[in-house]
DNA sequence: ATTTAACAGTAAGTTCCATCACTTTCCCCT
DNA sequence: AGGGGAAAGTGATGGAACTTACTGTTAAAT
C-alpha cells in the first residue's frame, strides 16, 4: 500500500490518463499542431471534425453559460485527450471551449478515422471506454463536491483536486504549480471573485494554505481541506481536475 | 422541422435510449429479475458484477453524500441501463444506488460477459459508445443547470427534464406523470424541502403549474420555465433525466 | 372511527453568498 | 521612476436559501 505522499511524489509521471497503446495509435493518425497561449484550440458549439490529445502545454476546458458566466471543468496536461465527448454523436459540435493557458503542441486526430480505428481494434476500444468510464466517474464526484457543502465546498475540493493533479512537493505541504486568479478558481466553483477572495483569506489566516508571490498555492494542510467537506478519500485517478 | 410537440407526441416510444442491437445483445446475455417497490437493485459502494437494463417499472439513481444529503442524478425506465460506469473498471464498485419507484423487471447481464461480446463487435461497441457519450453530454448540460441559476434554476431544469422524460400531454399542457415529494423533488436540486415547496407555491400562484389530487406536477407554462432559466433550447435527448 | 405517520405548507430568524463600491497592491510599460 | 491597468483585498448591504419550529392535510393502520 502506497501513502497519497509516495504516489504523488512519482511526480509529474503519476498520470497515464491514456494507456501507451491509445497513445500510440492517435499519434500514429494524428498530425501535429502548435498551440498559443491565450489563444482557443475551439470554442463551445463549433462543428468538431477533430479530437485532440495535448503533448505539451495546459489547456483549460470550459462551458460558458447564457448569462456570461463561465464554468472551468478541466484542467488538461500532456497525454489529456480533449474534444472527445464528440466523438460517435450525430451532430459534432464541441460542447465545451478549450483556452491555451500555457503554449504547446497538440496531436490532432481526425474523428472519423479515430473512429474507424477504434472499432478495428478492440485492445484499444478497451482502453478508450476504460478512459471514458473514468472520466464519467470523476464527474459525478464532482457534480457532488460542487452541490453538496456549499462554496466552501465547491472551493476546497477544487484545492484538493489541483493539489492531486498539479501539486508538487513543498517542505510545507503542496504547492500547485500552476497560477490561477480569484477570478479563474470562482469560475470552477460557479461562485463570485470576492467570496473566493474571503475563503482563501480565511484559509490563509489559519495557516492552512500560503499564497507565494508568482500567485500559486501552497496547500499546508490538505487533511483539513479534506475534512471540511467529508471527504470520503476517493482515489487520486478520480479526485482531480484533468 | 419538428415542433418539440410533434416531438414529445411520439409519447411512450420517444425514447430508444439504447439501439435495437445493442438491446437484442443485453437480452441475448442477460437473465431476468423481478425488481420490487421500494427496494434497491443495488446500493452505492458495493462491489459491481452486473449492469442492468431496465425492463419495465422506475428506477432512480442517487448518490449519498457524507453529511446524510441525497443527490438524485437520473430517474430511469424501460430500455434504460443502469450500473454501466462499472465497465472496464479496475476496482468495479457501484458509484450510486438503484432504487426502485416502480416494480418491474430488469435484464442481469454479467460485466465480463457484456466487455467480451462488446469487444468482439463492433458495431454494438459504435452504439456503445455513444450511447456513453451521449450519457455525458447529458451530465455536463447537468452541471450547468444546477450550478448556473441558483435553486430556482436548479428546479425548474428539473421540471424542465422531467417533462421532457415523463411527461404527457394535457388539455393545460403536460403532465409529469410521476410524482415526487417536495423532498424528493429537494434531493434532485441539492435543496431544502422548505425552499422547494416555496419555489413550487410561487409558480402555482402565477399559474405556471398545478399539482394534481395524487402529487403529480401539471407544467401549465413550459415556456416559462425555459425562459426563465435562460435555457439554450438544448435538444431533447439531452435534456432529460433518464 | 380514531390514531398515527408522513407530507405539505408557512413563518421567523439566521447564515450564506452575491452585489456594489471602493482602496490597495502588484507588475508591466515607456 | 512614475503611470496605468489588472488583480487582490475589504466593508456594507440586500437577497437568497437554510434552519427551526410549528400547523394543516391526507392517507394508511389499528
Amino acid at each position: 500500500m502506497q501513502s497519497q505522499a509516495e504516489i504523488l511524489l512519482k511526480g509529474k509521471h503519476r498520470d497515464e490518463p491514456i494507456s501507451p497503446q491509445l497513445r500510440e495509435l492517435l499519434e500514429s493518425i494524428g498530425t501535429i499542431r502548435k498551440i498559443e497561449k491565450d489563444g482557443y484550440i475551439f470554442h463551445e458549439g463549433e462543428e468538431a471534425h477533430d479530437i485532440y490529445i495535448i503533448q505539451s502545454g495546459i489547456v483549460q476546458m470550459s462551458k460558458l453559460a447564457a448569462n456570461g458566466k463561465e464554468l472551468i471543468l478541466r484542467i488538461c496536461k500532456k497525454n489529456d485527450l480533449i474534444g472527445e465527448l464528440t466523438l460517435f454523436s450525430d451532430n459534432p459540435a464541441f460542447l465545451l471551449s478549450a483556452k491555451i493557458l500555457e503554449p504547446g503542441e497538440v496531436i490532432v486526430i481526425n474523428k472519423d478515422k479515430l473512429e474507424r480505428a477504434l472499432l478495428e481494434n478492440s485492445m484499444l476500444t478497451f482502453e478508450f471506454m476504460k478512459w471514458t468510464s473514468n472520466h464519467m466517474r470523476k464527474f459525478q464526484s464532482k457534480i457532488r463536491d460542487l452541490l453538496l457543502n456549499g462554496k466552501k465546498g465547491a472551493l476546497y475540493s477544487t484545492l484538493i483536486r489541483l493539489v492531486n493533479s498539479y501539486g508538487i512537493e513543498h517542505k510545507d505541504g503542496w504547492l500547485i504549480n500552476i497560477s490561477f486568479t480569484n477570478q479563474e478558481l470562482a469560475n470552477f466553483c460557479a461562485a463570485t471573485r470576492e467570496s473566493v477572495n474571503r475563503m482563501l483569506a480565511e484559509l490563509r489566516k489559519k495557516d492552512k494554505i500560503a499564497v507565494m508571490k508568482n500567485g500559486e498555492i501552497l496547500v499546508k494542510d490538505l487533511d483539513y481541506l479534506k475534512d471540511e467537506i467529508g471527504c470520503e478519500g476517493c482515489p487520486i485517478e478520480i479526485c482531480n481536475i484533468n
